[in-house]
DNA sequence: AATATCTTTCAATTTATTTTGAAAGTTCAG
DNA sequence: CTGAACTTTCAAAATAAATTGAAAGATATT
């Protein structure tokens, strides 16, 4: 298989994987194809390679600055922006957790913990213990899958390989 | 603040977060529903206290059902079938991780793969290097992933909480 | 300060997903 | 077998999300 072809393969893949990921296709697109491309490419490049429009581009290009997986440079001499994108693995895959971390667990934090503290008044006994136990324990659930998240994210590599990995066999 | 406020409030944030988590929004509250009712719920009750059409909650019931968060009971001397979600939350947790898996990590493990075995030509063999070693790692980094998830999925909850949470401190 | 080059914005359009509800299907009691 | 009670299906409608592209905004160059 020939290079572009397997370029194309593994862009079209990653876009369709993302949108399972709640990350929209083009984004994903764009990602893959600057992870796979030993330099850094201009807005026009990309948008000619995925055939997008320009605002399309731009946007998903700063969604991916926000994230953190894709960055800016300049080359001398040249007007435009580059951009690329982070080549370690492990460093994208905490930076993605991070992003997902916030908007997928911080949000049931925040309600669950709310509906924890609640008082919560009524006639049938028997509905109210079930929701109090259910916001417990969903509670005490998110606690922990959170706690392990931060600790990944704060992770480096060989901690995480070593330590995780070695237990878990 | 009464248990129906509570009610409400718990199964419209969970409907919202669910559209996060890539559930769509009537699933996740059907499956909230459930979670904190003590008593299983017909199709009827379930589409009158959501106010969602008999055809949207066939569907999702189908689906929770599909997913194992929820099962069918009968009721003795009832025609109709009743619905009640699985109150456990690590198994809830396990059951939800083994669903994304499939559909988050087996399709990288599958693409990332096949394209690890080929061989690429071309003649820029810069761009060839960088893509190779992307996949690789890619490659490697999903099937850590993967083997991680599958002890959560396989784990029960004690010794996940013992092996896991005292090693993560 | 005029012009050329590049980036950003955003209303309108397109595409994708979810929801509805009426009709068809199923099951069971009499 | 018939009809009432319930469940399932699915084309059409509604809603939500992504994409376009032209216009407006920057910024550097002469």
């Amino acid at each position: 298989m020939n290079l572009d072809e397997a370029k194309l393969k593994f862009i079209n893949s990653w876009g369709t994987l993302g949108s399972q990921w709640g990350i929209n296709r083009t984004m994903s697109q764009i990602h893959a194809l600057l992870l796979v491309s030993s330099k850094a490419l201009s807005a026009e490049e990309i948008m000619e390679q995925l055939g997008i429009s320009r605002g399309n581009t731009n946007m998903n290009l700063h969604a991916l600055m926000d994230w953190g997986l894709v960055s800016k440079e300049f080359k001398p001499g040249e007007r435009k922006e580059f951009f690329s994108a982070g080549k370690d693995m492990w460093e994208t895959a905490r930076k993605i957790t991070y992003e997902r971390k916030k908007r997928e667990i911080e949000p049931i934090l925040q309600v669950v913990n709310e509906l924890n503290k609640e008082t919560i008044t009524g006639d049938n006994n028997e509905e109210i213990e079930t929701f109090k136990k259910t916001i417990e324990d969903l509670n005490k659930f998110t606690i922990k899958a959170n706690s392990i998240v931060d600790k990944f994210i704060k992770s480096d590599e060989n901690w995480f390989y070593k330590t995780l990995m070695s237990i878990l066999k």
